[in-house]
DNA sequence: CATTTCACCTGGTGGC
DNA sequence: TGCCACCAGGTGAAAT
């Protein structure tokens, strides 16, 4: 389900409900291996430690965590000493819920907090990913690509240079840039007026300033409408988002376009259904 | 190397 | 109602 837009809705939700809480077990359904990291290594490592803070980076959730309870630094103005990374791959939850609420099916982690409520990740297509990584061991996670929200207009351009493949796959490409899925890569491109399969390499220096403005736009409305709920996405509190009444072009293949009327078409583009107006977009 | 295709999963939808 | 084909917000390994 996730892209840029729901993942930042998450991690702020996540954010300011669990800042400052403590993780005092760590419950991981058997059947969900293989995490990232070994469930057994994974539950020790996240018992006993406060969530200092949570954040997004590309499609990415961190919670960044103090050291655990009992040793010396554990408190809250501690500095991180470890992460606790999710990817929600297509069909992930992170939710924050009270300990009696009824578990949903296919929930594969359940952490229970001091403040006695609880971190669910539910994931039915089990795409997703979760991985403890301390921080004495390794450095923090990083997105592989440019943040779109980040990126400037040079840089942007520079990730496209040479390149043959369709501008539509590269968006998605997440070494080039995190964080952009495929319904915010149809969308910008409707909104910057680019047809998916012009090859990244070929756009002039206009259109790019144009889909970079696109984006930003694009991926700003989302988060202030909580993301797009196609079909189950939720918040970290299961309220869904509004931004799927704002789309243009994304599954609304043989509607007139809300711009020129002309029927929205859908074509394969990297594999992935990809929906476009012919009169708007060249 | 760059790029494309496919497998990984479950569930919902729409046609017959 | 059932069966089946097809579709789905993502990614990384394998193939080209």
């Amino acid at each position: 389900m996730p892209e840029l837009p729901e993942v930042e809705t998450i991690a702020r939700g996540v954010h300011e409900r669990l800042r400052g809480d403590r993780i005092v077990e760590a419950w991981f359904s058997r059947r969900r291996e293989p995490f990232k990291t070994p469930l057994a290594r994974q539950a020790k490592g996240l018992e006993g430690r406060a969530i200092l803070a949570v954040h997004r980076t590309g499609k990415h959730i961190v919670c960044e965590l103090s050291p655990a309870d009992g040793s010396p630094m554990a408190g809250l103005q501690a500095k991180p000493s470890a992460q606790w990374i999710v990817h929600l791959g297509m069909t992930g939850r992170l939710l924050v819920t009270t300990p009696d609420a009824p578990v949903a099916p296919h929930t594969h982690a359940r952490l229970s907090l001091t403040s006695g409520r609880e971190l669910r990740f539910v994931d039915p297509r089990r795409f997703g990913r979760l991985e403890f990584r301390e921080l004495s061991l390794r450095a923090g996670f990083r997105a592989p690509g440019a943040d779109p929200m980040e990126v400037t207009a040079a840089e942007f351009a520079r990730l496209f240079r040479g390149r043959k493949l369709a501008i539509k796959a590269a968006l998605l490409n997440q070494k080039l840039l995190s964080g952009v899925g495929n319904i915010y890569a149809d969308e910008s491109l409707f909104r910057a007026g680019i047809r998916p399969r012009r090859q990244s390499g070929r756009l002039t220096r206009a259109e790019l300033e144009a889909l970079l403005l696109a984006l930003r736009e694009v991926l700003e409305h989302a988060i202030r409408l909580g993301g797009s709920s196609v079909s189950d996405y939720v918040d970290a509190d299961g309220v869904r988002g509004f931004f799927q009444l704002e789309h243009c072009v994304y599954q609304r293949t043989g509607l007139p376009c809300r711009h020129c009327k002309a029927l929205i078409r859908r074509i394969l583009v990297a594999g992935r259904g990809t929906h476009y107006c012919p009169r708007c977009q060249r």
